[in-house]
DNA sequence: CGGTATCCGGGTAGATACTG
DNA sequence: CAGTATCTACCCGGATACCG
């Protein structure tokens, strides 16, 4: 799975930690993930694909398996018919959303300062 | 130039804001140009060459030109030979470095926490 | 319901050469 | 010094089909 590059972070460096955070948030669809989670609590897979529209399954299933890979998000599994899967936030993914927040809240600032 | 998105954002919902934060300090490079540009003040353009030893002379033009668009970054051309040309950080720019020093922290505590 | 497997296009990023 | 230009490789992400 290409998607995991924990063991490629390229850390030649003191900044590095900069890159390795936005390694696990960056891309089209980790954050959000993360800040539905933060939102939600705890969210199962097929309501993911409601909260999140326009992300394929594929997609949704290998951003999760990261998420999961890295410790952010935890999956619970429940032996029933048809199968229940839930997801939740493990506590260092919890750390991460007041990043989150003051990116919301930064984005909007930007929208508003940069069309003045 | 490929890199600039800002015309095709993808805000489809309230929570754009933070996808819009991502696509502009996201990718590969423009954290780390803006987190050099919060600790020096001012840099030249070979400087960041050698603050970013492994950035190629296309991408940090490339990244400067998406961060100047963007109103993050200022570019100041002095008219003298050889050329001389410094970039520093907007107001715009300037309010991102919190959030940045905080990915830091977030990424030193995450390291610490996972390997435990 | 919650996934896998496979194929495919386009954009990101690297290497190299050249320039005002 | 501070860039352009071009050519190329790779991989991210989308679409589709199938499965326990």
């Amino acid at each position: 799975m290409p998607e995991d590059r924990s063991n490629k972070v390229s850390c030649n460096n003191y900044r590095c930690e900069i890159e390795l955070t936005l390694e696990i948030i960056g891309g089209k669809w980790k954050a959000l993930i993360l800040w539905e989670l933060g939102n939600h609590g705890v969210i199962r897979f097929n309501e993911f694909q409601r909260y999140i529209t326009e992300i394929s399954q594929k997609m949704l299933t290998q951003q999760l398996r990261y998420l999961e890979k890295n410790k952010l998000i935890t999956r619970k599994i429940y032996p029933v018919v048809p199968p229940m899967v839930e997801y939740s936030l493990t506590e260092l993914g919890k750390k991460l959303i007041p990043i989150l927040k003051e990116m919301d809240v930064w984005g909007k600032d930007y929208i508003f300062e940069r069309d003045k």
